[in-house]
DNA sequence: TTATTGAATGCATAATTATACATAATTTTG
DNA sequence: CAAAATTATGTATAATTATGCATTCAATAA
């Protein structure tokens, strides 16, 4: 991976910060603001980068516009919570998730946007985080579901 | 609204129940299913449907899909939810929903999944649930933000 | 009932998007 | 490094989607 994919990269980066800033209509339009920034390619390549990037085109007052997915936004979020996560331990009710100051009040509105079926809440700190399981799950198997959710380990 | 009417919605109805059962990969696909159920339909009208529906085209592996907003599930699950809940009161610090037997859980989930900025917590019982707001938040504002999300008064 | 109005739809086609194929660029293998 | 394999992209065009216009049909007014 050298010159080439970091050109694909940053033009992907590209489309997505401007289908996240304006309304883009169609692909020759989106053509048209990446010349803009220097990137010139054809209809064909966005038609191919906008399946890849999992965009999706919505409906909009003034026609179908195309958007990041929400999974999409996800799996970006998720990214960087993981960069904030120290660690993840327990005691046999509770789990304990350390954080880098500042940063639990974040972390913990991510897991709760999870809405899983086996935590009961979450309390955050500034740097910790202490997760309550609902009665009839197992902590082990909690924890390693949220270390999968925040890409621990 | 009469005849018409009723089957246009009849139409939208099933449209909405077929692209949430199989995988549509184009209009003149759905048109042809629409006659299996004797709904026949040019694939311009369908076009105007999908896009009266806010109906959305998203990538997968085989294609581009048709599937229904997730706003579209939204509301319709809004709209549920709302039947649910029969009070919200507060105190100084905290927000209490009362739901009919066994629906707590599930309003519960609901609002963690807004991930409002206000709310630090939820925990829910068999019929009530206890809203933590975020220090900093006006109860007063955050009930207000409730009801409105839960659509009660 | 008949005339009028407005919405819904089909038809024809314009506009847009996707893709087969050829080529060039990049990476990998030997 | 040269050859082979893989990946990315443009071109041309096929496939799909959207829409202007005319028509029909239901709803409403007279």
């Amino acid at each position: 991976m050298h010159k080439k994919n970091e050109e694909i990269q940053k033009r992907h980066s590209l489309i997505k910060h401007l289908i996240s800033s304006d309304d883009i209509y169609n692909q020759t339009q989106l053509a048209k603001l990446l010349k803009q920034n220097k990137i010139t390619v054809t209809q064909a390549t966005l038609s191919r980068d906008l399946f890849e990037l999992g965009v999706v085109r919505v409906p909009s007052p003034n026609g179908n516009v195309y958007r990041i997915s929400p999974d999409e936004n996800k799996n970006a979020f998720q990214y960087r919570i993981a960069e904030e996560v120290i660690s993840i331990d327990s005691n046999e009710s509770l789990i304990v998730i350390k954080t880098y100051t500042g940063r639990a009040q974040g972390v913990a509105l991510f897991i709760d946007r999870q809405n899983s079926n086996e935590i009961l809440g979450t309390i955050a700190g500034d740097d910790t985080i202490i997760v309550v399981p609902k009665s009839g799950t197992t902590i082990i198997k909690l924890v390693n579901e949220l270390k999968t959710l925040l890409g621990i380990k």
